[in-house]
DNA sequence: ACGCTGCTGAACTCATGCGTTCATTCTAGA
DNA sequence: TCTAGAATGAACGCATGAGTTCAGCAGCGT
């Protein structure tokens, strides 16, 4: 998302190109550098490499570049995630849930520390009060969506007998709470890049707490005498 | 702090009353209502029934009325943390914890859905990148003090046997992870109001999942029998 | 009664930035 | 090669709002 775009592709061949999408990805980038109100279009148009009028000649307004840009970083994000969490399908379902889940938390780590992901919590916080509708998206893509799909595959283990019989949204709601909680607070609401080992630690934690919580009997001994030295981090 | 100037003292005696108080107050509540940019300081000085000029006799900038507002909010913000948190000292440290948890997170839960701490996520969040040494303040007060509180009641339970040998300050990590990331995406980023009865229903089952993974021996057939209808919310 | 101090309100300067206009230039396609 | 449509850049109008100025006014101590 912001790769593409952060090297300033100045020169483009001036001809056909698909602009549309080289603005949207320059808004995202420039809104995340400023925040809504203190981006301004025509910042937008020069990372964009592309002239003030053509920015409008797309996009009508800052609002309507402000919201096309966000939502498109929401759906590839979503995406990602969907795409982490549906590695657990490829598992067997009676095998060692940790191994599973502790993949699973640190690719979910890893998506919500990078940078489109805090960059998309700053701006969907700050504009919760101008655009709430935004902010109900923002939740059903990255949160409700995620969950759902997380406790489906929850609920699998749960009937293999390898967590123990819950609810599944629950579960999956504590997981990630487990897992973003943390991480948010390490990352100083998104300031700064949490480095590689923190994430580990924080994710290897998360899911130790979790199946504590949630092992089902068959896992119970074994997972508590894993974890039982206090941290790490 | 929002409710005294709520109520729109736009007929002060125009003599002697705590001026100052009132603009950081009124600042803050019109800050919550339209964000930083957005806010604009004849705006404020019309809240805190006040002429625009006394405002900047009192506070220099728009810049320094908003880290004085917030500094003032987070600081009330963090007293009332530490009271409810401040409570677990009183109990019996043999006693149940269930109960006690219970109500430290119910107390939490209310304080964190507040008005005050939901405009200041939002405010905070936004401001992030602009002013970065506001986000590491805010999570001082607002994460790290309490979170270092907490562990320091639960090394006493933990101490007391209640909850199994741990690493208090991951513990109060994990507790308040389970308790503010459902309320947070309950409450839409701060824009819904979360109704009571969801409110509890997440503080119990935080707690619930807490003690699951953290209750000592003595406690864990307990509260494992006692938790385990799947949900409620 | 007098003047000092702090507040008022209205008007002002100035910077910023949205959205638009227009004459010009480039590229694609016939 | 010619033409239509898209893109350019530079300038413009206009609104908004930060921060200031200033003449007047209320209260208070003396």
């Amino acid at each position: 998302m912001s790769s593409a775009a952060s090297s300033r592709p100045k020169s483009v061949p001036r001809g056909r190109v698909d602009k549309r999408k080289a603005i949207l990805d320059a808004a995202f980038t420039v809104f995340a550098r400023r925040g809504y109100a203190q981006a301004c279009v025509q910042e937008i148009a020069e990372e964009a490499g592309v002239a003030k009028p053509t920015v409008y000649s797309h996009l009508s307004d800052k609002e309507t570049l402000f919201r096309h840009a966000v939502e498109a970083a929401l759906d590839a994000l979503l995406e990602e995630k969907l795409t982490v969490i549906g590695r657990l399908r490829a598992r067997a379902p009676d095998e060692d849930p940790h191994a599973a889940l502790t993949d699973l938390a640190h690719g979910l780590a890893r998506i919500c520390c990078g940078e489109p992901a805090r960059a998309l919590r700053r701006l969907t916080y700050a504009q919760a009060a101008q655009f709430p509708d935004l902010a109900e998206t923002t939740q059903e893509r990255t949160v409700h969506r995620p969950r759902a799909a997380l406790a489906d595959r929850l609920a699998r283990l749960s009937l293999a007998g390898a967590l123990r019989p819950c609810d599944p949204e629950q579960a999956a709601e504590h997981f990630f709470a487990l897992l973003t909680g943390p991480l948010e607070s390490r990352s100083l609401l998104g300031t700064r890049r949490v480095p590689a080992a923190e994430l580990r630690g924080t994710a290897e934690a998360a899911v130790d707490t979790f199946l504590r919580a949630y092992a089902g009997d068959r896992q119970l001994s074994q997972t508590t005498a894993e974890g039982d030295r206090p941290d790490g981090s």
